[in-house]
DNA sequence: ACCACAACCTGGCCGC
DNA sequence: TGCGGCCAGGTTGTGG
């Protein structure tokens, strides 16, 4: 499942291909995937455009446009953004497909069909609410602390939360609590200096490690090339059901959290 | 402001 | 082997 991390690789392999390049056409497989505007205008207004660079907001990969626009892109459970040589066929969950001005074409996959587009004037309609970027300077020990201060649900309903903190799912939560040892119920306030200075540290060592590793192919999620990721292979606890936890080699405990599947060590993480 | 839950979706998996 | 139903989980919308 594409989270931040999963997310950067994609901007960093697809900007080279695409900086500079314009849309030469536009195909809607399953038109409900653009979210805003109207079909019929989306193509309208997409044909001709050039791509100036490329940029990433919490889990939403965002092209910026030559007329000032934003083509924002999210994968949510499934989607993929692969890029082609002219004239592939697509496979059969492409939602839309854009053929570049060099003849490559980039398709956009999603299997569950809930992966969305939107073409926008104002990027911050689509990506205004988000919190924090974790892997910003800007982002502090001291300014999650006061935050997490603020909230009383469990630390991973919060973690995932995107209006607290951009780009963090399910996956990475559990190995961010893993690695700070740190109870996934804990309530978000009852978190002493010390564990948030852990779960400050943790979160962006988690992240970079990923990105380090193009990503976790859990299920669906492919490089633009096609490419598996192999950060799922250096999960410590997510995903691992009843695996001996690698500190202590108790079993790896699975509950439901706000109706997440959240993995953790019952020994290691109080 | 914060919390909880349903809805959106498909395909893999389970039990019978 | 087949089939019905459950489950995965990010986000939005609704209601408490």
């Amino acid at each position: 499942m594409p989270e931040l991390p999963e997310v950067e690789v994609i901007k960093r392999e697809l900007a080279p291909a695409l900086a500079g390049r314009s849309f030469r056409g536009v195909t809607l497989i399953w038109p409900r995937t653009v979210q805003i505007p109207a079909a019929e205008d989306f193509s309208r207004r997409l044909i001709g455009q050039s791509i100036t660079g490329l940029d990433r907001r919490g889990k939403y990969l965002i092209f910026r446009l030559s007329t000032g626009e934003a083509l924002i892109f999210h994968l949510r459970m499934s989607g993929s953004l692969l890029l082609k040589a002219a004239s592939q066929e697509p496979d059969p969950h492409a939602r839309a497909t854009f053929l570049l001005d060099d003849g490559k074409e980039l398709h956009f996959c999603d299997r569950r069909k809930l992966a969305r587009i939107w073409l926008v004037a104002d990027e911050t309609t689509v990506v205004g609410r988000l919190g924090p970027e974790p892997l910003e300077p800007g982002f502090t020990a001291q300014d999650l602390a006061q935050q997490l201060g603020k909230r009383s649900a469990p630390i991973k309903a919060v973690l995932c939360d995107q209006h607290f903190l951009a780009g963090v799912g399910n996956m990475y939560a559990d190995e961010a609590l893993f690695a700070a040892g740190i109870h996934p119920l804990r309530r978000a306030n009852s978190l002493c200096w010390e564990e948030v200075v852990r779960l400050h540290g943790a979160v962006r060592q988690v992240l970079e490690q990923a990105i380090a590793s193009w990503g976790a192919s859990i299920s669906d999620y492919r490089r633009p090339g096609g490419e598996l990721g192999a950060a799922q292979f250096a999960f410590q606890v997510a995903h691992r059901g009843g695996e001996p936890c690698p500190k202590c080699s108790t079993p790896i405990q699975r509950i439901p959290i706000r109706g997440r599947g959240t993995y953790f060590c019952p020994r290691c993480q109080k």
